[in-house]
DNA sequence: GTCTATATGGGGATAGAC
DNA sequence: GTCTATCCCCATATAGAC
């Protein structure tokens, strides 16, 4: 089952959001213009409005077709690894608990480098009307994470849980925007490319960052 | 000396910077036009221009009018810290490094609190234009504090060191940029607007994650 | 489904009076 | 230093032919 070879690859649809994506992804939403992407895409300005009715839409679609697979890989990876410690009469560990959460995003990656900006800035700093789509994507994901590390971490309260947690999606986010500052300002140690060494840290990171001490009870608290 | 009480607060030019920081910080550069921020700041279109040439300058005035102070109070607290240690004839601790770090952005929280996203994404995804300047104000403070971490942490390899070292960075941005995620999926349980609970949280992950072991050398290192 | 042409509005920047 | 008026360009979206 192979595409027509003298057919510019894809569908319109699918060039329309391969396009849309990267531009998105360098210029953001505002700094993206329809015309770019269009012609970007080899498609007529028209087909957009038709495809996906309005710019926002499309700019919701980018981000869902890829952020669907990741969270169902993260769940999925889970759930394996939490059968794996019930088979092996064992609590889960929290390394397994961060390789699912941080592998999923690094594998898609690799299929769609420039989906990772998207991400962070997605998450970042989302235009106003990509919160409610956010929220439906995000919200079952955290509540389950949430859960798992209440067990995996039992010294620890909720709210610290809740805070590390945070923290390293932010550790995440700003690997996954491959940000220029972290090649340019290590001068060239930590290379952004080499996804797999980048994996390994910021997992053992996480882990050592979650398995900290509990804070001494303030006056505030 | 008070400023006469007819006159709207500020000179112009300080007035455009602040309503230029605001919009900026919820729509980045592309989102917000002159025109809203003249409004906003209750000046005509033409003073931007007079005052600073163009938007572009004008936007990078914004950022460095908020980052040149952050930036020297870390380098004073980091300097304090390390007097304070030799006096006591002891070696600098990563509390106080983390805590030179963070402290700083969020102490300019209380007097600009809609700095902190735009901070964010500054670093995150700036504008094209912008990174000649955040190398600028960066690149010495980044050698510095990837010095001290060389001295407080000498069983890690250099490229461990940077790698943590930019997961703080990331965590600390996260968190600055107040993000409605953290307030909205933990439930409520963090609340962004508590500044010293959050802090002491992130400083405390930040020490327990760089305080990690080190990476077993894998067969690509 | 795909195109051309266009409607309609907003953008940044400036000229030149005051 | 500050204003009004305006230049010129580009944006999104749509109407209607093919």
């Amino acid at each position: 089952m192979q595409a027509a070879v003298q057919d510019p690859v894809g569908e319109t649809r699918e060039r329309i959001l391969d396009a849309a994506e990267r531009l998105f992804a360098r210029a953001g939403f505002d700094g993206s213009s329809m015309r770019q992407i269009t012609q970007a895409a080899g498609v007529n300005v028209a087909a957009v409005n038709y495809h996906f009715g309005t710019k926002e839409e499309l700019y919701a679609q980018v981000f869902v077709r890829r952020i669907v697979p990741i969270n169902a890989r993260r769940t999925e990876l889970l759930d394996a690894a939490e059968l794996r410690a019930r088979t092996e009469g064992r609590e889960l560990s929290l390394h397994e608990v961060f390789a699912s959460f941080v592998r999923p995003v690094f594998e898609m990656a690799e299929r769609a480098p420039s989906f990772l900006p998207l991400l962070a800035r997605n998450v970042g700093a989302p235009p106003p009307f990509m919160r409610a789509v956010i929220e439906t994507q995000f919200r079952a994901l955290v509540t389950r994470y949430s859960e798992v590390l209440r067990r995996t971490s039992p010294h620890l309260p909720a709210r610290t849980l809740f805070w590390r947690m945070h923290f390293v999606i932010g550790a995440t986010l700003h690997c996954a925007s491959h940000h220029f500052t972290i090649e340019q300002l290590s001068s060239g140690l930590c290379r952004t490319g080499d996804q797999e060494a980048m994996v390994q840290h910021l997992i053992d990171f996480a882990v050592a960052g979650m398995n900290g001490p509990a804070p001494l009870p303030g006056p505030a608290e």
